[in-house]
DNA sequence: AATAATTACATGTTTAAACATATATTTTCA
DNA sequence: TGAAAATATATGTTTAAACATGTAATTATT
């Protein structure tokens, strides 16, 4: 196994903490190269695949661009141009709501869900990562712990004032 | 405490590993949106301080940009290029290696080193992400096991052909 | 030694991220 | 109600990522 020592050749951290931070995004990245070669094959990227199986997951239903970006893995996402993208692939429609002139309803197409069908039908998901189930468990709750502001006494690498 | 379930508004997955992929890539885009904001105050994005880091790490000898480019975090960088703005900022200097004439010799600035003081006396390390010694012990080891392709059996998403 | 293969890096080009700002609509609430 | 605040999205611009290709220097091969 190739830790992260070995990874990046580095031997010694000033900390567990910052050993951590550094394996997190080293691994993230990896992961991401990865997928993008995958979904490069189906000429979609990491952050549009994203959005389709978001719609996918309200499909038939539509949602709001608003509401997309909420659910999206990286929230700096400009999903304006994200959509218009896809649109443009002919993957997902994108018309003004009635309800909301402001707002639009975003649809995924019959071509989107089947581009998701295919990227299911060579992408086991289950396979990614080298781990258990049971450490998948763990490691998706100590991610989750991570995030946890309120959880350790003031973290000074927090937003620089907290109200 | 914020589950990724609630980050993302997304209740359930497929599977636990595919659960965790999704952490894992939220986290590491949370974390690094943290650290962008960082380092935007001092004038330098997060591949540019993790060269400016390694480059320390060697002080005061020189490396080559290949080098620097297998210990980043991001192994697609565009190290030349990210030279060239670190460069022109003054924080690294580049002169071609007399014994390899392709090369050339990296070498951080007293500017250069300024600058990440600069970044430590501001920035605790041990404290972006809120958990204890013990837990990010766990979390690196099962960051390396993950990466870990010869760990379970034939990963499916692994490079189309391994030979 | 001559040729082929590899390596280190640079650069051109296309696409996307990052950031700020604009516009239209809806909500709030004095 | 009517002005101010908030929201949803679009768009302009700068910077960087992504990908391919080019070039010079070095190493390997026969």
């Amino acid at each position: 196994m190739k830790r992260i020592e070995e990874e990046i050749q580095q031997q010694k951290f000033t900390s567990i903490h910052q050993k951590v931070v550094v394996n997190l995004i080293y691994t993230a990245n990896w992961l991401q190269n990865k997928q993008q070669k995958f979904f490069k094959s189906f000429g979609i990227t990491g952050q549009q695949f994203n959005i389709l199986r978001i719609l996918k997951g309200h499909f038939p239903k539509s949602i709001s661009g608003a509401e997309i970006k909420n659910r999206m893995l990286d929230r700096n996402s400009d999903v304006s141009r994200l959509l218009d993208r896809l649109a443009s692939k002919n993957l997902i429609t994108k018309k003004t709501c009635p309800n909301d002139k402001r707002a639009s309803d975003v649809h995924i197409t019959e071509q989107g869900i089947a581009l998701l069908k295919e990227v299911d039908k060579y992408q086991k998901y289950d396979r990614i990562l080298s781990i258990s189930s049971e450490e998948a468990s763990i490691l998706s709750d100590l991610l989750d712990k991570s995030r946890d502001i309120n959880r350790m006494g003031d973290p000074s690498f927090a937003p620089t004032s907290i109200t």
